[in-house]
DNA sequence: AGGTAACCGAGACGGTACGTCGCGTCTTGTC
DNA sequence: GACAAGACGCGACGTACCGTCTCGGTTACCT
């Protein structure tokens, strides 16, 4: 007796969802097209045209629906320990498919798209920095971390490293990497540390 | 008697490429088009094709045709401000028309296109990392810098938290922001330091 | 107590006649849609479907509810002068807006939909002609016409060049057209006349 | 070593026009579409609009590429007999198939688009009716009609009994038809004729 | 100097997809 | 319980570019 949505909307939305994943992952993205979409799902164009106003935001929505396997934020009360095992998890879920190959084209279309750069920053950035903030300040009051230090710049640095890998050089990104950033960031780079 | 490429090649070539930065710089990238390329440089479209195999290595192309602004990599003695140096070059080309948003573009592409992601790594980023490593490297010799360290994860580390703030949260790059990342980075993240 | 159609839903009928003659005028039958008319009746369009089968009969009844000027037909006993009257108000009638233009569309509507051929040859043509020749066979009683003369052939002849016009040549149609056609068909053809 | 149009085009041109023909004839001109007209004749659906602008005068083009059974309109001395053979020339070509059904979607065509109507006039009205009025400006010359009529008076008041019958009876016709039109007219309506 | 081959502009061409419009059918919720 | 409002699958619209393909009209090179 909840009041909401209308169930047929709700359904529509599903299957477009599900159509776009499979297309974009068949065929890559920058092959993905609306026309190709509304087929898929038996669905006409202005169906699709009617909730998203481009194909960027439609892929934006479609992988944010593959709800990801929550990204954990454990805190054991090492910190260090702690944002490893979220880069681990961001790893793991970036290296590889379904999410990886989609996540890279749509950090690509961002370049393209503003309103997919708002949309990736409010509803996948924000969040996920938001939660390692919450890690990182209570860390801070531990006087684990430097207290004056801005928290989004270390989130900065400690991404950095991985989207260097993920859209720049492109290579394979494994827990090894991971391990190679942190050693250098935390043990140091110059040879006193 | 000389010998070398035809004048008028080199010419056409320039033509084009002085055709493709100005649409994309008036409409951007996403609505670039080979079509539109062709008519604004009163060139045919086969003349095009001929010499690119896709808009993205076009766009590639006349990117690099843009000298670069020479990104210079001194070498003080002090390997840490010689760095600095490098980062507020890159920034001063990044984050200001016309390299800013091109480039930006053209990272986007690379997530779609493997052949321009392929260009774009060894006719830039590889080059220009290489340099940045020759410096490195010699502070190393020097012991400013940890013996066994890898230094193209050096690079990763300095460069992306740049990448990520033109890629991702899409702000503003400053000196100030450069400044406080190598702060961070090098100063260190714990309290101790 | 009286008894008769439901008094809603005849005015629901008319404001939907005024909304299609409204946009017929405005942009022309090829531009109407039964979409536009539910609009600007503020009416569901499933309202103009139950009552209608197809844009060309919504058009026939909303043209037909237009009661025209009643087109008379005198009986002075001299059938030539009263069929020139008829002739003049016939040209009257389909010579100047609104019927005119809108008459032109619904013949040439008639010549796509066969309901609309009937509906208009039912309705319209059918008791215009019949009134007519009401009037023929009462000459043709009073030995005005010739006796085995078939008088819907009569109308044909005397109708006939009034739509060559309207619909072929599509100049304008005056009374002076009519003066000529029937001088022409009247007086005769031939020198000898 | 004649010039003229790149034979590739005409070659085009006469495919569209076949593919119009046929699928009218099947479908009807209600339901023809420019899309099923490309890919029925394995085109562009630009190579269409590249030489038409709409539907109609596609459609005007098609039948008109039909080389009308060149009605021909004979001089013998008698001009009504001839007139009489033109106008059964003129029944045989608009009773039957194909240019019978054809030529009065034309008709009704040209009563929405202004173009269609323009161009049935010129290109077929015109002609034809300048092809009789030569007719029956010799008969003038030799007494046989009246000296001042309006030729085009004579071809309205021939032609318009026929239309009547094809666009707005839409009965048959017939060449008895015709027989009953031509008496009608020039034996007279009234009994002392 | 003339002939010929390569190159070029212009743009036609078969396609694919775009984003929009209207069809006729179907919910949904309001009065 | 009738009805406005409009969602929906569908088909077509007219447009934009794609990458390939003629088509003539210069170059420019080679006899």
């Amino acid at each position: 007796m909840t009041i909401g949505p209308p169930e047929r909307a709700v359904a529509r939305t599903k299957v477009i969802m599900q159509a776009t994943l499979a297309l974009a992952q068949e065929s890559g993205y920058a092959k993905l097209s609306i026309e190709a979409v509304a087929a898929r799902a038996g669905v006409g164009k202005h169906t699709i045209y009617r909730r998203w106003p481009s194909k960027g935001l439609l892929f934006l929505d479609s992988l944010l629906s593959l709800n990801e396997p929550a990204l954990n934020f454990p805190d054991t009360g090492d910190v260090l320990a702690d944002l490893r095992q979220q880069a681990y998890a961001a790893v793991d879920l970036l290296a590889n498919p379904p999410w990886g190959p989609l996540y890279q084209a749509l950090v690509g279309e961002a370049q393209h798209d503003p309103a997919v750069a708002a949309g990736l920053g409010e509803r996948f950035i924000r969040p996920q920095t938001d939660r390692t903030i919450v890690r990182l300040k209570a860390a801070q009051d531990q006087g684990q971390v430097s207290p004056g230090l801005d928290l989004d710049l270390v989130m900065a640095i400690l991404s950095g490293p991985l989207y260097f890998r993920l859209l720049i050089t492109q290579e394979p990104m494994t827990h090894d990497y991971v391990d190679r950033v942190f050693e250098a960031i935390f043990t140091g780079l110059s040879p006193r540390h």
